[in-house]
DNA sequence: TAGGGTTCTTGGAACGCTCCAATGCCTGAG
DNA sequence: CTCAGGCATTGGAGCGTTCCAAGAACCCTA
């Protein structure tokens, strides 16, 4: 007995090309046809196929495409295990966006977890040979990271979220300017009247935390302002942050730029030893706009990524890789904001 | 030419079953048996295939066994946009140890977006006749979710990380006892020598929130304290927090237990209001130990959710469920841990 | 040595789709 | 009226795997 039509029901068993085409009246190939290359079909067909399509409530078997045409609509994405302290909720966000911008496309995000041990690249190995991932996109990327060049030499398209801040530059990236956002976080303090800016980087070495460090110093020195004994570095702790900034505080500063939210907070930490309040005494600047930033008091303000921007700009990239291997690789520097809050307030420098 | 042997190498163009069989002197069937079926294999001739698959570096296609076998290897999780200031790296921790654990089983996490506007029950129609995917795991569950009853009815395995707090009790389930974790803070809080322990919850009706209150009720009622005039509620939100538990303090209380982090840190500002100290004065209890709870000044002690015990049971019973399809459901209630910081320090009642 | 039961191995087909080449149909020119 | 030529559609094969049933080799017993 024939389905009640004109209703896109859940399909029985298993609706096949070949349904579709019995009750049609057209061939499998011709059902194919309408839905690859339409532009074949005479629209009367096309119209009576595609009908039928949606009366059955078919929809191809993906497995089956794959097999055929070797690409399985599939985008690797390799989470790693949350190193703690560094910005969990980033990768949330960003996860998000990275998958609903695929998913537009008719693409979608399979996960794969590098062990904490692992090299790292046989996970990436075993998703392409394995269930031919179409392209990957790569996040934590580090000094020395070898997966770029691991996947061009085997022609994978990739896209990372982290430019290469050592050697050769490999494939396309999207990346937030952290300079820039360093960088008017100076423009703002200098404009609510600070001199004396202070910035608390981590150890160089790190790439993104030499960029920020070199926002900081381009701004200081455009409006003559010395840099030197203006600054510290610590590592991404609490502890470490109070104790670095401590003497950037003794020597007068009257506000500090920091690399990071928790730096910031090692600030908060150093300024409420000495008796002195973030934001009357001293202006604090965070960097990441972590979701603790505005629920500290004062409200840290902070410099915060656009990471829904660079999720789609990921999946985008990423796609044009696929669509024309050959071409000169793109790379997007994506500008971040400053949040203001009342650690920067009016200052009474 | 052959291939040097005894390096896995990486595999040419594309090794087959066939390639693997030809090499080895066999009939594709029984590479296929010696992958699957090993037991079927002559010790000898088993050697000898497993042998030339490492040699070849040989891996079968998934997209053909899926294809043949309509088991994809697949497990959907669709994540929601993250409502702000939710539990995000909540989501994070859990998403790693749900990944490696399915991993380690040769399953894969397939992630898809749910739209914020939509129903929710399309993309995982689609995930499911599109990928063939072989079970879901769902996060996120309300009162009155009707994914549970809509896949159920399809007969497709899943397993909710959070249980079910209205109507039948439908399928497998993994939820942290929320009870278990405000009883086991007021107990802690009672050896300090409190006494006058208040809790500041959700609004009613929501069935975590209910949960928690009434583990720290039942703890209070167990040694004879009064839970009348201890009790104010709000929405997870800093400001309106920190006007409810307002009374709660003036009215005495030493101790309060909040249901989530958030609310905890609405007790911190409305101390401060009051010019008193959280953890000296007045001792605070939060609730997910988000990361920023241990970046407060005083340090907040929390309640932890075992995110990855979730995560790896989540997996485990989908498994299970897949494997035997009619078995009664199984329901699995994790222990959260109480992690003291200096929030709840002793008590000076 | 023949028979019967194991144990191991094989050939063929099928999963649902898309590629390629070839067919039928129609129109317009010779 | 016939035939070239373009367009719409079709048939057949094959992607790599596993299922099924049947075949070959083997060992033991009569």
């Amino acid at each position: 007995m024939p389905r009640s039509s004109n209703t896109p029901t859940t399909k029985a068993a298993s609706v096949t090309l070949a349904t579709v085409a019995q009750r049609a009246g057209v061939s499998p190939q011709t059902v194919s046809n309408a839905l690859n290359s339409p532009e074949l079909l005479r629209p009367e067909t096309l119209d009576r196929v595609l009908r039928t399509i949606d009366e059955l409530g078919y929809r191809p078997h993906r497995a089956a495409q794959t097999l055929r045409t070797r690409s399985s609509k599939l985008i690797g994405y390799g989470i790693r295990p949350t190193a703690p302290g560094v910005s969990a909720p980033v990768m949330d966000r960003f996860l998000h966006a990275l998958s609903q911008t695929a998913a537009e496309a008719g693409y979608r995000i399979l996960l794969f977890a590098t062990p904490p041990d692992s090299a790292g690249l046989d996970g990436y190995e075993e998703l392409l040979d394995l269930h031919s991932v179409d392209g990957f996109v790569l996040s934590g990327t580090e000094r020395g990271d070898r997966r770029q060049a691991w996947l061009e030499k085997r022609g994978v398209p990739f896209v990372a979220f982290g430019r290469m801040w050592s050697g050769r530059q490999i494939g396309d990236w999207v990346d937030v300017d952290g300079a820039s956002g360093t960088d008017a976080a100076v423009e703002h303090l200098v404009g609510l009247g600070h001199r004396r800016i202070a910035f608390l980087g981590w150890p160089r070495g790190s790439g993104a935390g030499d960029d920020r460090a070199e926002g900081w110093q381009r701004a200081m020195q455009r409006h003559g302002l010395p840099v030197r004994g203006r600054r510290a570095q610590s590592v991404d702790d609490i502890g470490s942050a109070q104790a670095a900034v401590g003497p950037l505080l003794d020597a007068g500063a009257t506000a500090v730029v920091a690399a990071s939210d928790m730096l910031a907070l090692g600030c908060y930490h150093a300024l409420r030893e000495r008796r002195l309040l973030p934001g009357t005494d001293v202006a604090v600047v965070g960097f990441d706009d972590n979701p603790m930033a505005e629920l500290l008091s004062p409200g840290l303000s902070s410099i915060a990524q656009p990471l829904e921007a660079v999720g789609r700009e990921c999946v985008r990239l990423l796609l044009a890789r696929m669509s024309r291997a050959g071409a000169p690789p793109e790379r997007v520097l994506l500008e971040p904001a400053l949040v203001v809050r009342d650690s920067t307030s009016a200052s009474d420098d």
